[in-house]
DNA sequence: CTCGGATGTTAGTCACCATTAACCGGCTCG
DNA sequence: CGAGCCGGTTAATGGTGACTAACATCCGAG
């Protein structure tokens, strides 16, 4: 009953991880379906066998990514990687440290998904489009809420923007990839976004 | 005798201006020679007066930015804003501080601009990407070379990638367009990258 | 004047590409 | 066995869009 289930579902993936990484290297319009479809060793038109069209291949890529980065920043700022219970502040550093891990990992596994993140949203039709913007909000918020714990004096629109830039610091890592190898990619992302957060107080 | 330049250099500028605009907020494939015409008030092939082709303006584009930019990070370097001769480390210091505000006023005047540099490098034709890959990387080389007076210690590796990941963080500015007014979205991301960097030591 | 270049215009032309049609083999389940 | 779906294939089809052709206008120089 659940035999033939299983490689549809691997083309289907394989299809979506294709499709990220051509988006993220040639932007979304200049890649054709008939390259994907290649890509992962069939030829064109089979897309369809699994997907409505190119722009629902494009949403779903967006939605998986705004939907892994915000259940993963509720699920660490929840649980907090301190089990003791300490004082507000502690626990706000220590949620800011899970977030900034949590961020700094994703984007250094999967560059190409940051990028397709950060550039393709225009070309999400409208009701996805939405839907990622909402969780694309609420994992912002999720920053904000932390962030005001640990500088209860700063406005939100502040700590709002220094949110985005945070995240364009941390998503610098498709453009500098090869620089530096993860290992010491990491700590240093991680060095400077709590400092330039530390000029929030 | 130049009489009717005058006309071709504005509508040329005119055509510049409204292309990038186009460019930044639907991306260059998205963007149809017909709209530009349009946006400029005369109506598809007239381009072709001015520019050999879609893939020429942008190359224009992208390198006037990327000459912007290495052009002033070279002018500020070079003259920086101290006029007496302080300590090496003041002296590189004022210069860091020039570069930052130069690239940020860029940024915060020309959100548009930022982006389509940002996005649009694979659009490029070969011979013209060249071209803008070396200038962008004296750009960058101007502040590695400014970062490694004030961080003699730190491999010039490291030193690139800060850069980049202080570029990211500059150019969030189109991201969190609105947010915050340009009088207090500047001191805002001078002092975070200022912050940022100062891990390095 | 009037010639010629600079700018535009409108009507092709040609490629490319998303999507659909029509058709096919294999595998599972009855 | 055989019916039917699943996942593929190759040929349309239709639209869009870059670029070219052919033709008009304006305007300054000689």
């Amino acid at each position: 009953m659940t035999a033939p289930r299983t490689p549809t579902r691997n083309r289907r993936a394989e299809i979506l991880r294709a499709a990220a990484e051509l988006f993220a290297a040639r932007g979304f319009h200049g890649v054709s379906i008939e390259d994907i479809g290649s890509a992962v060793g069939v030829s064109g038109p089979a897309i369809y066998r699994h997907f409505s069209g190119k722009e629902a291949l494009l949403s779903e890529i967006l939605l998986d990514i705004s939907e892994r980065l915000r259940e993963q920043g509720a699920r660490l700022v929840t649980a907090p990687a301190v089990p003791e219970s300490p004082s507000g502040d502690a626990y706000a550093r220590a949620a800011l440290d899970a977030l900034l891990h949590g961020h700094i990992d994703f984007a250094l596994a999967n560059p190409a998904l940051i990028r397709v993140h950060e550039r393709e949203l225009d070309n999400v039709p409208e009701s996805a489009r939405r839907r990622i913007r909402r969780l694309q909000r609420l994992y912002v918020e999720e920053w904000v809420t932390v962030l005001s714990e640990l500088y209860p004096d700063c406005p939100p629109a502040r700590l709002r923007a220094a949110t985005h830039a945070v995240f364009g610091l941390l998503n610098s890592t498709p453009r500098s990839a090869g620089e530096l190898p993860p290992q010491a990619m990491a700590p240093l992302l991680h060095g400077m976004a709590v400092a330039s957060l530390a000029v929030l107080a």
